[in-house]
DNA sequence: CTTCTGACGAAAT
DNA sequence: CATTTCGCCAGAA
């Protein structure tokens, strides 16, 4: 059985305003999804959804270059969101904390598990 | 069935 | 930091 994209949408969903998250952080809360993937579910997104696509970085914070680029960043900037001189967010600053109580429950996972899959990502940018 | 192609990530250089 | 290299894998052709 292949994945169903709504769970990627799902939890893009999940991201609020002001804050950014990478397909690979989204992925490892997707058990059986990977980042790639990820970034193939928003690109087969249809162009008047209201999945905030525009949150969605990669791990180093830069936005993936292709048409539409300068959109998300011009979006990004509308939220309050800063960027560096070499053109990634600044993730220090904006990483998405983690999924909502409410994606948790519908999702059926272990909240503690949730909670070590966040903080491994944190750990990770911080380390660098 | 085979080939090609990425909205990626991590480590090495 | 920026670039390169390789692993990964579902769809489209």
């Amino acid at each position: 059985m292949s994945f169903d994209f709504q769970q990627v949408y799902d939890l893009v969903d999940d991201v609020p305003n002001g804050s950014v998250a990478s397909y690979g952080m989204l992925a490892s809360l997707l058990p059986g999804v990977t980042a790639r993937m990820v970034g193939r579910a928003l690109s087969r997104l249809e162009d008047g959804a209201k999945t905030p696509w525009h949150r969605i970085v990669n791990s180093t914070g830069a936005i993936a270059p292709r048409p539409g680029a300068a959109e998300q960043r011009q979006r990004l900037e509308g939220e309050g969101i800063a960027f560096r001189k070499n053109g990634h967010v600044d993730m220090g600053a904006h990483q998405w904390p983690g999924p909502s109580p409410i994606w948790i429950e519908k999702s059926c996972m272990d909240p503690i598990d949730v909670m070590e899959i966040v903080s491994t990502w944190r750990r990770r940018r911080s380390d660098k």
